[in-house]
DNA sequence: AAGTGGACCTGCTAGC
DNA sequence: TGCTAGCAGGTCCACT
Protein backbone atom coordinates (compact mmCIF):
# COMPACT_ATOMS: atom_id res chain seq x y z
CA UNK A 1 0.00 0.00 0.00
CA UNK A 2 2.00 2.89 1.30
CA UNK A 3 4.23 5.06 -0.52
CA UNK A 4 5.69 8.45 0.48
CA UNK A 5 2.63 9.95 -0.20
CA UNK A 6 0.18 7.16 1.56
CA UNK A 7 2.79 7.77 4.55
CA UNK A 8 2.73 11.36 4.76
CA UNK A 9 -0.92 11.50 3.86
CA UNK A 10 -1.35 9.70 7.18
CA UNK A 11 1.05 11.46 9.11
CA UNK A 12 -0.87 14.38 8.47
CA UNK A 13 -4.33 13.11 9.15
CA UNK A 14 -3.06 11.59 12.84
CA UNK A 15 -0.29 14.16 14.19
CA UNK A 16 -1.82 17.18 15.10
CA UNK A 17 -4.26 15.25 16.75
CA UNK A 18 -2.13 12.78 18.69
CA UNK A 19 0.62 15.12 20.07
CA UNK A 20 0.60 15.80 23.45
CA UNK A 21 -1.38 12.86 24.22
CA UNK A 22 -0.46 10.25 27.36
CA UNK A 23 -0.04 6.75 26.74
CA UNK A 24 -2.36 4.50 28.42
CA UNK A 25 -1.66 0.72 27.44
CA UNK A 26 -0.23 -0.93 24.71
CA UNK A 27 -1.91 -3.93 23.02
CA UNK A 28 0.51 -6.49 20.60
CA UNK A 29 -1.23 -8.44 18.51
CA UNK A 30 0.70 -11.27 16.11
CA UNK A 31 4.23 -10.53 15.72
CA UNK A 32 4.95 -8.46 13.29
CA UNK A 33 8.22 -7.88 10.98
CA UNK A 34 10.33 -7.02 13.86
CA UNK A 35 9.81 -7.05 17.66
CA UNK A 36 8.68 -4.40 19.64
CA UNK A 37 11.69 -4.48 20.94
CA UNK A 38 10.99 -3.01 24.66
CA UNK A 39 8.29 -3.78 27.41
CA UNK A 40 4.54 -2.93 26.39
CA UNK A 41 4.49 -1.28 30.01
CA UNK A 42 7.39 1.00 29.36
CA UNK A 43 5.42 3.02 27.12
CA UNK A 44 2.29 3.87 29.30
CA UNK A 45 2.39 7.15 30.73
CA UNK A 46 4.51 8.99 28.04
CA UNK A 47 3.56 11.79 26.56
CA UNK A 48 3.73 11.65 22.30
CA UNK A 49 5.66 14.14 20.85
CA UNK A 50 5.43 15.58 17.39
CA UNK A 51 4.97 12.85 14.75
CA UNK A 52 7.77 13.16 11.47
CA UNK A 53 8.54 10.92 8.41
CA UNK A 54 11.56 9.54 7.01
CA UNK A 55 10.95 7.77 3.73
CA UNK A 56 8.07 5.78 4.51
CA UNK A 57 8.85 5.34 7.76
CA UNK A 58 6.60 7.66 10.91
CA UNK A 59 8.77 8.28 13.73
CA UNK A 60 6.71 8.88 16.74
CA UNK A 61 8.69 10.47 19.97
CA UNK A 62 7.48 9.66 23.61
CA UNK A 63 9.60 11.01 27.12
CA UNK A 64 11.73 8.23 26.63
CA UNK A 65 13.09 7.29 22.87
CA UNK A 66 10.21 7.06 20.44
CA UNK A 67 8.41 4.41 18.32
CA UNK A 68 9.41 4.01 14.63
CA UNK A 69 6.74 2.22 12.39
CA UNK A 70 6.49 1.18 9.10
CA UNK A 71 3.50 -0.09 7.23
CA UNK A 72 4.76 -2.40 4.97
CA UNK A 73 3.43 -3.19 1.46
CA UNK A 74 -0.72 -3.74 3.78
CA UNK A 75 -0.50 -1.57 6.65
CA UNK A 76 -2.65 1.42 7.78
CA UNK A 77 -3.22 3.38 10.58
CA UNK A 78 -6.35 4.52 12.19
CA UNK A 79 -6.46 7.40 14.89
CA UNK A 80 -10.11 7.57 17.01
CA UNK A 81 -11.16 8.59 20.14
CA UNK A 82 -12.96 4.80 20.16
CA UNK A 83 -12.35 2.34 18.66
CA UNK A 84 -13.96 -1.41 18.00
CA UNK A 85 -12.60 -4.55 19.04
CA UNK A 86 -9.29 -5.18 17.77
CA UNK A 87 -10.02 -7.30 14.57
CA UNK A 88 -7.78 -10.32 13.09
CA UNK A 89 -4.91 -7.91 11.12
CA UNK A 90 -5.36 -5.44 14.18
CA UNK A 91 -1.33 -6.10 15.76
CA UNK A 92 -0.60 -2.94 17.57
CA UNK A 93 -2.99 -0.48 19.58
CA UNK A 94 -1.55 2.67 21.43
CA UNK A 95 -4.20 4.07 23.99
CA UNK A 96 -3.97 7.47 24.45
CA UNK A 97 -6.33 9.87 26.52
CA UNK A 98 -6.97 11.02 23.12
CA UNK A 99 -8.04 8.12 21.02
CA UNK A 100 -6.45 4.74 20.17
CA UNK A 101 -3.88 4.72 17.92
CA UNK A 102 -4.27 1.22 15.66
CA UNK A 103 -2.06 -0.45 12.84
CA UNK A 104 -4.17 -2.73 10.54
CA UNK A 105 -1.91 -4.53 8.54
CA UNK A 106 -2.75 -8.13 6.96
CA UNK A 107 0.48 -9.26 5.73
CA UNK A 108 2.62 -8.15 8.92
CA UNK A 109 5.23 -6.66 6.81
CA UNK A 110 5.08 -4.08 8.67
CA UNK A 111 6.58 -2.84 12.02
CA UNK A 112 6.62 -0.97 14.98
CA UNK A 113 9.88 -0.73 16.78
CA UNK A 114 10.80 1.04 20.23
CA UNK A 115 14.18 2.80 19.83
CA UNK A 116 16.01 5.15 22.40
CA UNK A 117 16.56 7.73 19.56
CA UNK A 118 16.76 8.57 15.66
CA UNK A 119 20.15 8.35 16.03
CA UNK A 120 20.57 5.04 18.25
CA UNK A 121 19.85 1.46 16.92
CA UNK A 122 17.36 0.21 16.04
CA UNK A 123 16.55 3.20 14.47
CA UNK A 124 19.62 4.46 13.21
CA UNK A 125 20.46 1.13 11.64
CA UNK A 126 16.81 1.19 9.46
CA UNK A 127 17.06 4.81 8.51
CA UNK A 128 21.12 4.53 7.73
CA UNK A 129 20.61 3.44 3.89
CA UNK A 130 17.70 5.71 3.04
CA UNK A 131 19.00 8.16 0.43
CA UNK A 132 17.83 11.81 -0.08
CA UNK A 133 14.09 13.33 0.37
CA UNK A 134 12.43 13.75 -2.97
CA UNK A 135 11.58 17.32 -1.60
CA UNK A 136 14.89 18.22 0.22
CA UNK A 137 16.71 20.68 -2.18
CA UNK A 138 19.69 18.47 -2.16
CA UNK A 139 17.86 16.21 -4.66
CA UNK A 140 18.99 17.47 -8.02
CA UNK A 141 19.50 16.81 -11.50
CA UNK A 142 23.55 16.69 -10.52
CA UNK A 143 22.49 14.57 -7.46
CA UNK A 144 20.72 12.02 -9.50
CA UNK A 145 23.00 12.10 -12.24
CA UNK A 146 26.08 11.40 -10.18
CA UNK A 147 24.66 8.80 -7.79
CA UNK A 148 23.51 6.73 -11.19
CA UNK A 149 26.58 7.21 -12.73
CA UNK A 150 28.09 3.09 -13.34
CA UNK A 151 24.92 1.72 -12.66
CA UNK A 152 23.62 -1.05 -14.73
CA UNK A 153 20.76 -1.37 -13.27
CA UNK A 154 17.35 -0.72 -14.93
CA UNK A 155 16.16 2.87 -13.77
CA UNK A 156 13.23 1.81 -12.14
CA UNK A 157 15.05 -0.24 -10.06
CA UNK A 158 17.46 2.12 -9.18
CA UNK A 159 14.40 4.63 -8.07
CA UNK A 160 12.66 1.75 -6.40
CA UNK A 161 15.54 0.85 -4.09
CA UNK A 162 15.44 4.03 -1.93
CA UNK A 163 19.03 4.38 -1.47
CA UNK A 164 19.06 7.21 -4.17
CA UNK A 165 15.71 8.74 -3.34
CA UNK A 166 13.35 7.66 -0.91
CA UNK A 167 9.64 7.14 -0.94
CA UNK A 168 9.21 6.20 -4.52
CA UNK A 169 7.81 2.88 -4.67
CA UNK A 170 6.03 0.83 -7.38
CA UNK A 171 3.56 2.70 -8.83
CA UNK A 172 5.19 6.54 -8.44
CA UNK A 173 8.40 4.50 -9.85
CA UNK A 174 6.38 3.53 -13.15
CA UNK A 175 4.42 6.80 -12.88
CA UNK A 176 7.29 9.17 -12.80
CA UNK A 177 8.95 7.51 -15.58
CA UNK A 178 6.18 8.09 -17.72
CA UNK A 179 6.38 11.55 -16.69
CA UNK A 180 9.79 11.90 -17.68
CA UNK A 181 9.81 10.39 -21.18
CA UNK A 182 11.87 7.28 -19.57
CA UNK A 183 11.80 3.87 -20.70
CA UNK A 184 12.00 1.69 -16.96
CA UNK A 185 14.49 -0.83 -18.97
CA UNK A 186 17.49 1.71 -19.26
CA UNK A 187 20.33 1.39 -17.42
CA UNK A 188 20.72 3.62 -14.92
CA UNK A 189 23.96 4.68 -15.16
CA UNK A 190 23.49 5.97 -19.17
CA UNK A 191 20.56 8.82 -18.04
CA UNK A 192 22.09 12.00 -19.30
CA UNK A 193 22.30 15.05 -16.94
CA UNK A 194 19.00 16.74 -18.73
CA UNK A 195 16.87 13.36 -18.47
CA UNK A 196 17.53 13.47 -14.99
CA UNK A 197 16.40 17.14 -14.57
CA UNK A 198 13.36 15.80 -16.03
CA UNK A 199 13.16 12.89 -13.66
CA UNK A 200 13.59 14.91 -10.84
CA UNK A 201 10.57 16.79 -12.12
CA UNK A 202 8.32 14.03 -12.74
CA UNK A 203 9.34 12.28 -9.14
CA UNK A 204 8.06 15.55 -7.54
CA UNK A 205 5.40 16.19 -9.84
CA UNK A 206 4.25 12.62 -9.08
CA UNK A 207 4.28 12.62 -5.15
CA UNK A 208 3.03 16.48 -5.03
CA UNK A 209 0.13 15.41 -7.09
CA UNK A 210 -0.69 12.15 -5.15
CA UNK A 211 -0.30 14.13 -1.79
CA UNK A 212 -2.98 16.41 -2.83
CA UNK A 213 -5.47 13.90 -4.16
CA UNK A 214 -4.88 11.55 -0.72
CA UNK A 215 -2.83 9.36 -2.07
CA UNK A 216 -3.81 6.26 -3.83
CA UNK A 217 -6.34 3.55 -2.48
CA UNK A 218 -5.69 0.54 -4.81
CA UNK A 219 -7.30 -2.03 -2.30
CA UNK A 220 -7.68 -0.82 1.09
CA UNK A 221 -5.48 2.28 1.75
CA UNK A 222 -6.76 4.42 4.40
CA UNK A 223 -5.75 7.71 6.22
CA UNK A 224 -5.69 7.56 10.17
CA UNK A 225 -9.07 9.53 9.69
CA UNK A 226 -10.25 6.64 7.61
CA UNK A 227 -10.79 8.30 4.48
CA UNK A 228 -9.65 6.88 1.24
CA UNK A 229 -7.08 8.56 -1.52
CA UNK A 230 -7.84 9.28 -5.14
CA UNK A 231 -4.68 8.93 -7.25
CA UNK A 232 -5.56 5.59 -8.66
CA UNK A 233 -8.22 7.56 -10.75
CA UNK A 234 -5.33 9.40 -12.86
CA UNK A 235 -2.42 7.16 -13.33
CA UNK A 236 -1.17 7.55 -16.31
CA UNK A 237 0.30 3.78 -16.58
CA UNK A 238 0.01 1.60 -13.16
CA UNK A 239 -2.02 -0.84 -13.22
CA UNK A 240 -3.15 -0.17 -17.14
CA UNK A 241 -1.83 -2.85 -19.06
CA UNK A 242 -3.81 -3.02 -22.52
CA UNK A 243 -5.60 0.41 -22.19
CA UNK A 244 -4.79 3.29 -24.43
CA UNK A 245 -1.93 5.64 -23.56
CA UNK A 246 -3.59 8.59 -22.15
CA UNK A 247 -1.28 10.85 -24.44
CA UNK A 248 -0.51 8.72 -27.47
CA UNK A 249 -3.07 6.03 -27.29
CA UNK A 250 -0.61 3.02 -27.62
CA UNK A 251 -1.31 0.27 -25.33
CA UNK A 252 0.33 0.62 -22.40
CA UNK A 253 2.93 -2.41 -21.40
CA UNK A 254 3.69 -4.37 -18.05
CA UNK A 255 7.03 -5.98 -17.66
CA UNK A 256 8.76 -7.68 -14.60
CA UNK A 257 11.57 -6.18 -13.41
CA UNK A 258 13.16 -7.40 -10.13
CA UNK A 259 10.03 -9.71 -9.70
CA UNK A 260 7.60 -6.35 -9.59
CA UNK A 261 5.29 -5.04 -12.18
CA UNK A 262 6.34 -1.99 -14.51
CA UNK A 263 4.36 -0.58 -16.13
CA UNK A 264 4.84 1.52 -19.59
CA UNK A 265 4.30 3.25 -22.48
CA UNK A 266 6.00 2.73 -25.51
CA UNK A 267 5.61 5.09 -27.63
CA UNK A 268 5.82 7.83 -25.27
CA UNK A 269 8.81 6.74 -22.97
CA UNK A 270 11.99 5.96 -24.68
CA UNK A 271 15.69 4.48 -23.76
C1' DA B 1 30.48 -2.99 -5.19
C1' DA B 2 26.63 -4.02 -7.73
C1' DG B 3 23.28 -7.20 -9.25
C1' DT B 4 19.92 -11.04 -8.48
C1' DG B 5 16.67 -13.89 -6.30
C1' DG B 6 14.39 -15.58 -2.23
C1' DA B 7 12.23 -14.67 2.02
C1' DC B 8 8.67 -12.81 5.06
C1' DC B 9 2.63 -13.22 5.18
C1' DT B 10 -2.25 -13.08 3.88
C1' DG B 11 -6.02 -12.18 0.69
C1' DC B 12 -8.07 -11.72 -3.64
C1' DT B 13 -9.07 -12.92 -8.43
C1' DA B 14 -8.68 -14.99 -12.94
C1' DG B 15 -8.78 -19.18 -15.08
C1' DC B 16 -9.51 -23.93 -15.50
C1' DT C 1 -18.88 -24.52 -7.52
C1' DG C 2 -14.21 -25.27 -6.16
C1' DC C 3 -9.33 -25.45 -6.51
C1' DT C 4 -4.89 -23.34 -7.87
C1' DA C 5 -1.63 -20.24 -9.62
C1' DG C 6 -0.37 -15.77 -9.72
C1' DC C 7 -0.37 -11.28 -8.09
C1' DA C 8 -0.36 -7.29 -4.59
C1' DG C 9 1.53 -0.52 -2.40
C1' DG C 10 8.15 -3.07 0.87
C1' DT C 11 12.69 -4.19 2.01
C1' DC C 12 16.11 -7.17 4.19
C1' DC C 13 19.47 -10.72 3.50
C1' DA C 14 22.41 -14.16 1.31
C1' DC C 15 24.76 -15.20 -2.55
C1' DT C 16 27.44 -14.47 -7.08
Amino acid sequence: MPELPEVEVTRLSFADRIHGARVESVRLGKPLRWPLGCEPARLTGQTVGPVSRRGKYLWLPLDEGGLLLHLGMSGSLRFAPEVPAPGLHDHFDLATDRGVLRLHDPRRFGAVVWSPSLDADPARKLLATLGIEPFDAGFTASYLHQRLRGRRTPIKQALLAGDIVVGVGNIYASEALFGAGIDPRTAAGRISLARCQRLVDAVRHTLQRALQVGGSTLRDFRNAEGQSGYFQLETQVYDREGQPCRTCSAPVRRIQQGQRSTFFCPGCQRR
